[in-house]
DNA sequence: CGTCCGATGAACT
DNA sequence: GTTCATCGGACGT
């Protein structure tokens, strides 16, 4: 395995990154032990013409600038007071735009993710859903602005490239942004059980 | 299986 | 005061 590098976040389009980042695998190393998953889904937020992004516009303001940042940091925000929503921040600095990762499938730490997660019935339940595997990994905004090629928080990659169906569609949870909200900028991998919606 | 709705807090108007 | 990149429980089919 590969750690992925600050130039490969901040040197490639959003676009490019949010389908090329699906089968690497994310890491925490938390202060209770380490969290790997395998990330199965994913969606692009792009400024300033998506009218989706927080930094629609270019919109900057205390909680939108992390992503304002050169690619390789986390950017992390509360949604509807409860979920902590993960992204990854790309590009170059001043070019705001970030990747949600929406959903992973757990690789290591399993016992302690179903410990943070209460234990759902079905093992899917686990982590299919962007507010749900950040619970269960104990990702919080406590860690907004984070790098991402640090001890904490790395994604990796499989060397031996295995390879997987990709799909593509419209966004999910962002009805409010017009002609925006059709623009096909989730991805997905076909055969995953822990995608967040069909 | 589906739809409905309350939780809960930061950002924004 | 309203909105929001969600979730889980309640209830109906």
């Amino acid at each position: 395995m590969k750690k992925l590098s600050r130039s490969y976040f901040k040197d490639q389009d959003v676009l490019f990154v949010a389908k090329d980042l699906l089968g690497k695998t994310i890491r925490h190393q938390s202060p209770e032990g380490t969290y790997l998953a395998k990330i199965v889904e994913t969606e692009a937020y792009r400024a300033p013409e998506d009218k989706a992004c927080h930094a629609y516009n270019n919109l900057k303001t205390k909680r939108t600038e992390v992503m304002f940042l050169p690619g390789g940091v986390a950017y992390i925000y509360l949604c509807y007071g409860i979920h902590h929503l993960f992204n990854v921040v790309t590009g170059a600095e001043h070019n705001a735009q970030a990747v949600l990762i929406r959903a992973v499938e757990p690789l290591e730490g399993i016992h302690r993710m179903c410990v943070n997660r209460n234990f759902p019935k079905r093992k899917f339940d686990l982590t299919n859903g962007p507010g749900k595997w950040t619970q269960a990994m104990r990702i919080s905004t406590a860690l907004n602005g984070y790098s991402i090629v640090g001890d904490i928080l790395s994604i990796w990659e499989d060397e031996s490239n295995p390879t997987h169906e990709i799909e593509q569609s419209n966004r999910i949870g962002i009805d409010y942004a017009e002609e925006c909200r059709d623009w096909p900028w989730r991805f997905h991998l076909k055969h995953s059980n822990y995608i967040s919606r069909r």
